[in-house]
DNA sequence: GCAAAACGATACAGATCGGTATACTTCTTT
DNA sequence: AAAGAAGTATACCGATCTGTATCGTTTTGC
């Protein structure tokens, strides 16, 4: 393994036995034992367990965008369609037989205190989902693009809780169908011509 | 303190410890520090630390079921409002300095293999929740009420999520918003003569 | 090719973990 | 009032925690 790549291989290492133990249950001596490497390396690497954390996170953080992005991209019909698909990406990954709940939720969990750094982490990546989500809302032209947006994002937060329990995906189906049922109720300004070709009618 | 109330003293301290520093960060030599009592009377109650954490969810979980039937029945109105004042339950839970997110949801993610007995508890504590739920749907005569408790709950759990994280009230309004339009367009069966007499008419 | 940096392996420090043992005192019950 | 149960206080157990020190080996950059 070229040294460049340890850093990276810590990393997804350490996320992996983030979600599948938790973080304070997850002990450094485990990270290295299951990265085979020396305890020196390690702290070469990231000063603290919390750095450690921190960096884990930020690199979930990205990777989990970068990835919805990518699925919504590939999936895109219809600008308001865009919003419901998110909640496909969703359904992948409850479908992973490796999803125990989201990361961010649980290190939000082991790190209540809201001036923690690992707590403030957790925020910005909700942070980041609901801006790109918002994103989407204005893009489909909706009236209050920051409302839906955080109305979607309820509903995700909701369908990974239940997620988390049941270890189903339905909820993220259950989440889409309110989805598309509360978004069909809301004003849209008018698409201007040759823009947003397949959109669905609306009653407005 | 006599001794029948030692227990209850424990188990209320406990609580309050995991509540605001989770489960694992939470040591029984803070327990029984902040508890006042000595470490062998903690242990001549429960066998384990894990006992402890479940007698404590056990009787967390009556005290919140009671609590939300209590408040549900003080704010009554008609059998479909039954279901939506569960949010302003919730969004006075939300309104404690001392909330932390639901400590339901954050054993499940600090013990998330489902065979541990603290995520199975976790699990029936959220199981006992949507058959209430579910019993204020059939009762307000949803056509569906099984959908529609799990619909409630993925509402609920949403909204405990974002107010984990944000630390504000506001998401159980919307969740509430929310509901309201998601059970308005629900289909309902004719009430009876008599009964359910203050609900609003329903475009059926 | 050589020096510097990074690596692995191991041992260890100091604190904390859950849990037990012991000895003495206080309460409760009959 | 006596006895047994339950309380306090303290010391301790072995394991585990995060983090450091040491030292010999390998890799990298110039």
């Amino acid at each position: 393994m070229r040294r460049s790549e340890i850093r990276d291989h810590l990393l997804e290492t350490a996320l992996r036995l983030f979600n599948q133990h938790g973080y304070h249950a997850t002990g450094v001596d485990l990270i290295i034992a299951e990265a085979g490497v020396a305890k020196t390396t390690l702290y070469r690497h990231f000063e603290t367990k919390e750095d450690l954390i921190l960096a884990a996170l930020e690199r979930r953080d990205e990777e989990d965008r970068n990835a919805m992005r990518a699925f919504v991209e590939q999936h895109a019909s219809d600008l308001v369609e865009r919003l419901l698909v998110t909640f496909d990406f969703l359904e992948t990954t409850f479908r992973d037989k490796q999803f125990r709940g989201c990361i961010f939720v649980s290190a939000a969990g082991e790190h209540k205190d809201t001036v923690n750094a690992v707590f403030r982490a957790a925020v910005m990546h909700k942070r980041l989902v609901i801006a790109y989500f918002e994103e989407l809302a204005h893009a489909a032209r909706f009236a209050e693009p920051k409302r839906i947006a955080t109305e979607i994002n309820l509903l995700h937060e909701g369908a990974m809780a239940v997620a988390q329990m049941t270890r189903i995906a339905e909820p993220a189906r259950q989440a889409k169908r309110m989805a598309g049922q509360l978004l069909a109720a809301e004003e849209r300004s008018p698409s201007a011509p040759g823009e947003d070709a397949g959109r669905r009618t609306q009653a407005s």
